[in-house]
DNA sequence: TTTGCTTTTTGACATAAATCAAAAAGCAGA
DNA sequence: TCTGCTTTTTGATTTATGTCAAAAAGCAAA
């Protein structure tokens, strides 16, 4: 709890009401590794903040799983689509390790909107942030090679390099395991 | 002007007061075809509505456009990156028609969610529906060949496909020009 | 209609990456 | 250490797409 409050405060200064009234309504979740968060089909009603472990976030394609997001210490993951519209969600979302997480529901932080300007404020900032590295992430995906891409991926995310299985980076990188094993080779 | 407001009260109901003070701070503009909003290396301070015309975002890598997005009629455009981060941008913002764009800087935006809580609210919703976008675009991005990306962009955008020069869609899609019009020509 | 410029198409060839199949390596539990 | 399971690597082949070059088509202004 004490690492979710620091880095709440870390996106944007709050008040002490405010982030009294957060500390009440986080729950804590313990899950083991490879559990769901989610699966593909419900509607998503939880933001989560990953306190310890690593996650992933991936969608089925002509029966092939595309990994579409990893999420380590620190971050807040959710099915980010189906908790903003209400929809189903296509996603499932995987623990990678045995992880410690906290929850809050999406009615629970539409009252907090209502009641803290500033902590509608500290979700916005939190948005802009969020989009930035999905544009980051997009930009990335035009390099030509996927040799290209995964060295881009070294250098910029080497936490994902080291803690998540091969297979999962090539679905990641949007290529086959079979080449990224090459392409690790040559390097 | 009235294109302007009728958008954004369509994302999400503002007050009277709230839509008064966003009328007196846009500014409008005027530029013609193949005409630069914005160079890459300049901070980006403002925010465009785009009344009429249509526009691309592109950026250079080993010395080739790449062009990431397109903007039409009622769409919200800038170099988001930078006019988040305040850092001077990679990208290209350049009109593909002539066109009439109103503008507001981020200065006169921040004073706005300080004096209006329900501005900061509606883009806070601007920003949810802009990352949503964003996403689904990268998903169609991992369709597996090119003639898949191109049929899905028919699909959910023809617009881009009725509108755009078709090298500008080919980098858009990721692909060469002589793919995209062998693609189209088998189809 | 002719001219010149831009955009799109076509052709020949080279190459990156997918696929299918099997071997090798890594690793946890008995 | 051996066993069985998972993950990674290697090999052979096929396919999609890029690249370079040139022709064709489209289009606007004189």
């Amino acid at each position: 709890m004490q690492q979710l409050l620091a880095q709440i405060k870390a996106y944007y200064p709050i008040s002490t009401e405010a982030e009294n009234a957060l500390q009440d309504c986080f729950t804590k979740i313990i899950l083991s590794k490879n559990g769901y968060l989610l699966t593909e089909g419900k509607i998503c009603q939880h933001l989560y903040f990953l306190e310890k472990g690593s996650i992933r976030g991936f969608y089925n394609l002509d029966g092939k799983e595309i990994t579409h997001w990893f999420g380590f210490e620190k971050d807040f993951v959710t099915s980010f689509h189906s908790f903003i519209t209400g929809e189903a969600t296509v996603e499932n979302i995987q623990l990678l390790e045995g992880s410690i997480l906290w929850a809050i529901t999406k009615d629970t932080l539409t009252e907090l909107f209502n009641r803290h300007h500033d902590i509608e404020r500290l979700v916005r900032i939190a948005y802009e942030k969020y989009y930035i590295r999905l544009e980051e992430r997009y930009v990335n995906a035009q390099f030509k090679t996927a040799s290209e891409r995964y060295e881009e991926l070294i250098s910029q995310s080497p936490h994902i390099v080291e803690r998540v299985p091969l297979g999962y980076i090539a679905s990641y990188l949007g290529i086959s395991q079979e080449t990224l094993s090459r392409i690790r080779s040559r390097l």
